[in-house]
DNA sequence: ACTGATGCGTC
DNA sequence: GTCGGAC
DNA sequence: GTCCGACGACGCATCAGT
């Protein structure tokens, strides 16, 4: 199959705005592949790539741009047989090797398919068509119901995978892992009551996702994206090995624990993921049998009660919420909220899941703003956000572009540029006069910044036109919400 | 041997 | 990871 | 309810250049 074909459609799918629509070009595309190319054909237009890692970023495919082709010969073979050598350069010379093999395949693509591979290459395909849209699309070329291709593809791991074959065939296997459930947020106890009544609440731990299999002493460990980290997580393995199962596959959470039992920050997880050790929260097979369908309460008796989380059953919000406390006391990121019927539903955030965090807010001031990207082209978008220093100017604590709407995004920008100081690059520096609203998860420690302090998850709430710069929040009192923890 | 740039992973 | 927009 | 696309923070591995 030509790229161009694939390209072609891409420019059509991106230029529909009705799902629907999208869903019957993209089909309509598929039922022209070969079995060799529908695969790939799948892959490139949900936005991926078979390697899912080349080594090529933004810059790399900067400085590979080279000659234009006018006719377009290109197959998707092609590109697939290039990327894979372009993955396999390792070593000594290999960024000037990717370079060249990187050229070597544009100087080969017309103007739309060098587009369409940088987008594709940089994970920016902006089509407003991914995996979500994919599955409805080899739905409807394949004559089945959303659903059955959807549950196939979440068993299966993989899109293309169930583009041919029987949908019905794949199962639960050990060793191949299955997309997580996720979870909404809810701001308090009492919504997520009010959405699930009576429910499992349970700390949220601040770690990183696993998913654990295990075979007698064969014992592997995925991650939220389901990368294989077993080697990067040996305590998780030694524990599961101790555990007096046979065959299993089980949902959690890593984290690193201080002596004392306390949880180690994010950050610190991260720098000693070696002696993380394993929370589990989750069952999804035991001994031959998936159990994606059980309900959550019986799910849950099926796991370690040694390794799970602290966690309640409760209907009534008083005790809930003393929970949510007692969680935050203990050092963790909040409680999770899950309804006691609710089945599994992996790689879906729909579902009967709630996470319930605790957030700050801080009055900070507005240092400078990018200019946004794609559907934020020619608005001033990401925020550059001063805590007041009391000796005199700002100390940046990072950047936000979240909790926008357009109107505001629009409002912002009119604002920004009658301020503007001068430019550099994307960025606009503007006079320190506006104040706004800033809430986030946390602070970190910040190798970056001047302060040596950094915003965890900042968005927006609200400009504060009440106040004044000299009435925004000082670097001291940030550093004091830093000592208690935040 | 060290530093900075780049890519990619976690949240 | 969070959020807003669009279907 | 769902999906997508705006982009945030850090830590680590790898490679190029000094």
């Amino acid at each position: 199959m030509l790229l161009s074909s694939l390209v072609s459609t891409s420019s059509q799918v991106a230029a529909t705005s009705g799902r629907l629509a999208k869903i019957t070009l993209l089909a309509d595309l598929l039922k022209q592949a070969g079995p060799d190319e529908i695969a790939l054909a799948i892959a490139y237009l949900s936005g991926t790539i078979r390697q899912s890692k080349i080594g090529v970023g933004w810059a790399t495919l900067n400085k590979a741009k080279s000659y234009v082709a006018t006719t377009p010969r290109l197959t998707i073979q092609e590109v697939d047989a290039t990327l894979e050598k372009i993955a396999m350069t390792a070593g000594k010379g290999s960024a000037t090797e990717k370079q060249r093999l990187l050229s070597d395949l544009f100087s080969r693509a017309t103007a739309e398919e060098q587009d369409f591979l940088f987008r594709l290459l940089t994970g920016e395909l902006r089509q407003g068509a991914l995996e979500g849209i994919m599955v409805e699309a080899v739905a409807k070329a394949r004559d089945l119901p959303a659903s059955e291709v959807r549950r196939a593809t979440m068993l299966a791991g993989n899109l293309g995978a169930v583009a041919s074959g029987d949908v019905a065939s794949f199962k639960v296997e050990l060793f191949r892992p299955i997309k997580p459930m996720l979870a909404k947020t809810a701001t308090d106890v009492d919504e997520a009551l009010a959405e699930l009544g009576p429910a499992s609440f349970e700390y949220k731990l601040d770690g990183i996702r696993i998913q654990v299999h295990k075979r007698g002493a064969e014992v592997r460990v995925y991650s939220r994206t389901l990368n294989d980290i077993t080697g990067e997580v040996p305590q998780v393995v030694a524990s599961v090995k101790g555990l007096k199962v046979g065959e299993v596959i089980l949902d959690g959470e890593a984290i690193v624990l201080s002596a004392d039992g306390r949880p180690l920050r994010f950050q610190e997880t991260m720098k000693g993921l070696g002696s993380a050790v394993p929370f589990f929260f989750d069952i999804l097979y035991s001994d031959g049998a998936s159990l994606l369908d059980q309900p959550y309460s019986a799910r849950t008796k099926l796991l370690p009660e040694a390794h799970r989380p602290p966690h309640i059953v409760t209907a009534d919000a008083n005790a809930a919420r003393s929970f949510f406390d007692a969680a935050i006391a203990a050092g963790q990121e909040g409680l999770m909220a899950k309804g006691l019927e609710s089945k599994y539903d992996a790689g879906r955030r729909g579902g009967a899941w709630f996470k319930i965090k605790k957030a700050n807010t801080l009055d900070l001031v507005v240092l400078a703003a990018e200019w946004g990207h794609g559907r934020r082209h020619g608005r001033l978008s990401n925020l550059h956000l001063g805590a007041r220093d009391p000796n005199g100017g700002f100390v940046m604590l990072g950047k936000t572009f979240k909790g926008l709407s357009d109107e505001l995004l629009e409002w912002q920008t009119q604002q920004l540029l009658e301020k503007e100081v001068k430019r550099e690059g994307h960025i606009v520096y503007v006079r320190p006069e506006l104040v706004v609203e800033i809430a986030f998860n946390g602070l970190q420690d910040s190798p970056h910044y001047p302060g040596g302090l950094a915003l965890r998850f900042a968005r927006v709430i609200r400009y504060r036109d009440d106040k004044k710069p000299e009435d925004a929040d000082t670097i001291e009192t940030v550093r004091k919400l830093h000592g208690t923890g935040a």
